[in-house]
DNA sequence: ATGCAACCTGGAGTCCGCTCCAGGTCAAGC
DNA sequence: GCTTGACCTGGAGCGGACTCCAGGTTGCAT
């Protein structure tokens, strides 16, 4: 059973040696095995456990629903309330991705419109045309 | 020229009023025109603005950058510039549209299994399933 | 004329999610 | 055994983006 160092378990996770220790402070992350000295030993379990929790960040849950999480992973019998979590994050992150969606359309519509702008000015220097402001 | 008070901005807009406040202090709003004793009104302009403002935020463009693209507004002769700051900014709303879709998948995945772990408790009480810790 | 809500300003405070620090311990190579 | 780098803890600090506050004006309705 292969243990990572502190080091190894910030790469392979993208986070960093403050924000693991952060996680296990705030509960998110379980305490993690330690070594006689006290060194933390991640084990495969917390690196696979950490690559959640990188999806779960960087689809924008926020910490306290992430402590949510990892307390109910301490309990073995609370799947149906990780499955209730976790869809309700789904639903979240469906919105985000149709408000990002919109609002990327938008901005291509300006971005169409200021490319035309510049085409015109290329070509002949209409005087006094509309340019919005901001 | 209808002129909009700053509570009625604010519910156009979507901001707070001291959001409103807040950025034309910062440059990202043009300085608004105010009324003899000094309230601000909001023209049609300014509303538009204020729209495309709320549709960058959204997007995830920092305030730094918003400021910056408030100072090229403030000179008609920067449309390049302004070109290519939102071309910068739409490739990074495409990456993150990717990452999100990316991240949905994986949470998908891992919402499927759980449900497969529900189904199976429910149906037969195998003792010792391999339960994730987080 | 007066009451009252909406507005003004400058500056302080808040929340989130880390990130950094000081001062000390552990572990591995030489 | 000693050096050197990785690690430990508790707690303070930070950056971003607002948000709130106090104490004072403005302006519309009555």
């Amino acid at each position: 059973m292969t243990m990572y160092s502190p080091a190894e378990a910030a790469a392979i996770s993208g986070f960093s040696l403050d924000t693991l220790r952060y996680y296990e402070r705030e509960g998110i992350l379980p305490p993690v095995a330690r070594s006689a000295g006290g060194h933390r030993q991640y084990s495969e379990a917390d690196l696979g456990a950490l690559g959640f929790l990188r999806c779960l960040r960087e689809t924008g849950m926020p910490i306290e629903r992430l402590r949510r999480y990892g307390a109910l992973c301490r309990d073995d019998s609370t799947i149906a309330e990780r499955v209730a979590l976790l869809e309700e994050h789904a639903a979240a992150v469906e919105a985000q991705m149709a408000e990002l969606r919109a609002q990327q359309e938008r901005l291509d519509e300006k971005l169409d419109w200021y490319r035309g702008q510049l085409a015109t000015a290329a070509s002949a220097v209409s005087p006094q045309t509309t340019v919005p402001r901001a």
